[in-house]
This record gives C-alpha cells, sequence and structure tokens, in this order.
DNA sequence: ATATTAATGGATAACCTTATCCAGATATCC
DNA sequence: GGATATCTGGATAAGGTTATCCATTAATAT
C-alpha cells in the first residue's frame, strides 16, 4: 500500500532518529536499514529538501534528524518522498461530482484520510521502543 | 494508494451492479465508467476468474456481476485484481522480528488492516445511492 | 451453415518506480 | 595544499504497471 520508497524513507529516519546527536554516512544507514545505498542517497536528498534531515559532507559528516523525534510524524516523512493523496475531484472529471464526490470516491477518500490521520498521529519517538534492528544485529551487520 | 487497476476494478463493478439483471458488454461498461476498453478487458477477466463477474459471449452477451451487490465487498473487488498485503513477516528479513514485528511495520501494518476492514464493510449496494455518473451523463455519454 | 457479436488470450509499447553508476562539489584532516 | 571522506546530481538501466492492438474462440440470430 506504501510505496517502497516510503518504506524506505521511514527506515532510514528511524534510524537516524537512534541517534540524533551524531551524524551517520549514508552508507551506515544503508547497511542498518538494508536499504540499497544508492538508491538511498536519492531518498536522503528529497528528506533533506523536505528539511526532515540535515546533511554535512567531508569526513565526520553525513545526516543528522533537523527535529527531535517527538515532532516528526510516520506522515511528514511519508509526504516528504511520496504524498498520500486525498481524492478532491472526481476522477471521472464529472461536472456534476466537482463539489460532491459520488458515493464511491467518498468511500475511498475516507480510507485514505483515516490512513492519513493515523500517520499524523504516529511520531517517530513512538516508533523508537524497539528498533527494527537489535544492537547484536546492527553489530553483526557493521562488522560483516 | 489504490491502484488504478483497482480504481477500475471498482468502477466497473459499481456499473455492473446498477443493472443486475441485463448484460454489459465491456465496451458499454467502458464507456460509462470511462475506463479504457482494452484494458477494462484484462480486468474483467481478473474478476471473472475471481467469481464476482459472469461473462456471455456472442450477440447479447456481456458481463454480469454473479452475486447481489449486497454481497460484494470494496474489498473483494480490491482483492481480486490487486489485494491489499498486510505485513506478516519483518520485510527486513530479521529473524528477531519473525513473530513480532518492530514498532514501525506494526504501525504500518495496523493502517493496512484498517484500510482492509473498512473495505470490508463496505458493500456495492451501500454505493449505489448516486453512481458516479447520472443518468443524462450515462445518455449522453452512450450516444456520443 | 453463415454472418455477426462479443469475450479471451497473446504480443507489444508507453510510462513510472526502483535501482545502479559515476563524475562533481564540498568539507575535514594532516 | 593534498589526500581523504562524504554528499549531490545526472545519466542510464531494470522492472512493474498501465495501455493498446490483434487474432482466436465461442455464442447468437437469421
Amino acid at each position: 500500500m506504501l510505496s517502497q520508497t516510503a518504506e524506505y524513507a521511514l527506515r532510514a529516519m528511524v534510524t537516524l532518529a537512534a541517534s540524533p546527536d551524531e551524524a551517520r554516512t549514508a552508507l551506515q544507514i544503508a547497511r542498518e536499514a538494508k536499504i540499497p545505498a544508492d538508491y538511498l542517497a536519492k531518498i536522503l536528498g528529497s528528506l533533506g529538501r523536505a528539511g526532515l534531515v540535515g546533511a554535512q559532507r567531508g569526513r565526520g559528516g553525513g545526516y543528522k534528524a533537523t527535529r527531535p523525534a517527538e515532532h516528526v510524524t510516520v506522515l511528514d516523512v511519508v509526504d516528504a518522498v511520496d504524498p498520500l493523496r486525498r481524492i478532491e475531484t472526481c476522477p471521472l472529471g464529472l461536472a456534476a461530482h466537482e463539489r460532491k464526490l459520488c458515493p464511491l470516491h467518498r468511500k475511498l477518500d475516507e480510507a485514505i484520510r483515516s490512513v492519513q490521520e493515523a500517520f499524523a498521529a504516529t511520531t517517530l519517538a513512538s516508533l523508537a521502543g524497539e528498533s527494527f534492528m537489535s544492537d547484536e544485529e546492527k553489530h553483526r551487520d557493521v562488522v560483516a
């Protein structure tokens, strides 16, 4: 239901949320979150343009979250890379339904809205409990 | 959020639900629901294989819904062409999370589940109030 | 039977998402 | 300043979804 890109972006942001103070390189993030490194570079670009991450070049550089994880929602991340689009006008382009969607599209839009609301209510901080990777796994993976 | 194919399939089923007794040809459906005719043919194939529509060839033939609209849900239609996939196992393939998803994927799966439930609770009959096309529009379009 | 109507299935093309590669820009360390 | 580390952006390719076209099959009417 979510694009691969959005899934990657969320994993990257969760990874960054785990170390708010030290920068992580794209390669580190790629390894920890199992994201194709070169593709991640593009995604980090989008997250940067959206103001969710800041980048620092050169030795010791990398990416850091710009806001505390309590103030970034899943929706923020998703919208940065692959916006959820509500159904605002009739997909059939019918003049009669410009103001009021037909029942089908009203229902579909409701579903999108409820997802949007759920995502807006979920901060990255609330996902930090146990990340998607335990510490041992992290270590094993970085070493390998 | 929904694929174009699923959107088309829903429009086609809503169209068929409006005339449970007479068969409609693929071309009629395509015109009424503004679906590319040749692509619709494929979609109707999927809907047929899923048992949602029956086809009759030859003169006077066409497609009919096999079940009354009260007993077909939006989820049935979506699943027939483009199944909503729950997140059942860790997308990162981590052994530690085979049983219990990490918070991120638990949240994402919840969102999918709630959509699934909303779709399962919506019958095509409940969408019939005013279809996506008024009668005048239907006529105008078929004539054109 | 023949002509006509309409679904079915296969081949192909256009387009978008995902992925890879690499040259350039920019920062740090010595 | 030179070497190294790292992000940035462009070009390109692989893959999936969407769309089109056409030949074949099956049913009906006359």
